[in-house]
RNA sequence: GCGACCGUAGCUCAGCUGGUUAGAGCGCCGGUUUGUGGUACCGGAGGUCGGGGGUUCGAACCCCCUCGGUCGCCCCA
């Protein structure tokens, strides 16, 4: 079988890349298939991104200190000396053409898009370095009803993926810009006073993104945690009115929620609305899909202030938990040729690619050994099995099993046209 | 970036405290049998034991480095 030249090395995958093949590639396809039709039924259009920006596209919206842009993104410059950036994300792509596309003369813009993105990490249970992702935002509106019409979208794309049993919807609010500075100086300020006995990363956390101390998985901050100050305290009015027009709605079309006070967003661009879809059968990436309300970047990027939502989800794990269910995604083979003489070859492929014309799922075993083709053809578990060999010097076609109708009544009257 | 475990045939794995030419099942190829819903028997191809270096009379096995995989931490979908 192998006879591979010595010398000659094949060089490996990159780290952190899949080749995606068999029921996995089926159960990727199928979440790809039911975001198409449920975004459909939303009303949210279809876009096409680039797979690289220039790099300011990045650095700006997500925040020059954030892991994501200081050490996890595929950056070069290209010939022309300019530095670009393979996407670690959507959102600040789209946001970018919104502002020079001039998408504005559209919004309120629902879009929704899915593909490759790119971050330099250690792969892991459910990461990647190329990894996948499904995305959906509101771009120009302000209202509640965008962040419930797409967690609503999100919780039925759920469903219609037989996933979400065992998935749960955290939901948190950070408030407008001001409730979220008041809320983290203050967490500042409580953490500093115990600064001494928190984790070396919370240590560090405080400094840098406060915010995450709270959902820490250390033991040592966990008693600190559960007292420190709560957003709820520090929302202005109109935040929480936004937050209870969301809650509101959700409960409105049925859908269940948790509250999660200490969910947060890792990126700076986030406001009001934070949210996350969670499993507990992923391991430590239970994170399905996520996102929330990123009012402030369109400025971040230099454009005029405009209000917007969207989530992301990851089609490597949606399709793991797809997978887990065990549905399979074959399409079942309907009818199998056997050509056990080669003198009967043209008139098996003219059959061949008749039947397929006729639209039935079809194959043909016509190699190795003629006595053994049989058995191969028994193999693929076709449903029918028809067998091409010559007779008195004409090639004949004898049909081995039939199954019940439809599918053997097809067949049937297939035969009939083709003469038996 | 940090930590733990793991790399033997296409796949799943065995290989004793280091000891001749590294094995099995499945798969693949061929032959015989059977002559019709996955038959049985026989034979065959296929392995730099992830790669490199070291220790040793001798390394798949011990040590170091490296590449990859898996699962955590960080971060994140």
């Amino acid at each position: 079988m192998s006879t591979q030249t010595p010398s000659i090395q094949t060089p490996q995958a990159i780290r952190g890349t899949q080749d995606i093949f068999g029921p996995d590639a089926e159960a990727f396809a199928f979440v790809v298939e039911t975001f198409e039709r449920v975004r459909k039924l939303y009303r949210f259009r279809r876009v096409e991104m680039p797979v690289f920006e220039k790099t300011a596209v990045f650095s700006r919206s997500l925040g020059e200190t954030t892991d994501v842009v200081s050490k996890e993104m595929y950056s070069f410059e290209d010939r022309g000396g300019e530095s670009l950036t393979l996407r670690p994300e959507f959102t600040a792509g789209i946001a970018r053409a919104f502002i020079t596309d001039g998408w504005q003369q559209y919004a309120p813009l629902k879009v929704a898009t899915h593909g490759p993105l790119f971050r330099y990490e250690r792969p892991q249970k459910g990461r990647y370095r190329q990894f996948h992702q499904l995305d959906a935002e509101v771009i120009g509106a302000a209202e509640p009803q965008a962040d419930v019409e797409l967690l609503v979208m999100a919780d039925q794309l759920l469903k219609e993926l037989g996933i979400a049993e065992g998935v749960t919807l955290q939901l948190n609010t950070l408030g407008d810009g001001a409730s979220r500075d008041a809320w983290r100086a203050a967490l500042i300020d409580y953490f500093r006073a115990v600064k001494g006995d928190l984790s070396e990363d919370s240590q560090d956390r405080l400094e840098r993104n406060p915010l995450r101390i709270l959902d820490s998985k250390d033991p040592r901050d966990k008693p600190f945690t559960a007292d420190a100050p709560r957003i709820d305290d520090y929302l202005s009015d109109e935040a929480k009115d936004f937050f209870a027009k969301v809650t509101g709605g959700l409960d409105a079309a049925g859908v269940t929620w948790t509250r999660a006070p200490a969910l947060v967003r890792g990126l700076d661009y986030y406001r009001h609305t934070a949210f996350e879809f969670v499993t507990d059968r992923l391991g430590a990436q239970g994170t399905v899909l996520g996102g929330g309300r990123y009012d402030g970047l369109m400025e971040a990027l230099g454009g005029a202030a405009t209000p917007a939502v969207g989530w992301a989800a990851g089609i490597e794990r949606l399709a793991m938990l797809v997978g887990e269910k065990g549905q399979k995604f074959d399409n079942p083979l309907e009818i199998v040729i056997a050509v056990e003489d080669d003198a009967a070859l043209d008139y098996a492929t003219r059959m061949l690619a008749a039947l397929r014309r006729e639209n039935f799922v079809a194959d043909m075993i016509a190699s190795g050994s003629p006595r053994k083709r049989y058995d191969k053809a028994v193999k693929l578990g076709a449903a029918c099995l028809l067998v091409v060999g010559m007779q008195e010097g004409i090639p004949m076609s004898k049909l081995r099993s039939t199954p019940i109708s439809p599918l053997g009544d097809r067949i049937e009257r297939f035969m009939d046209s083709w003469g038996r």
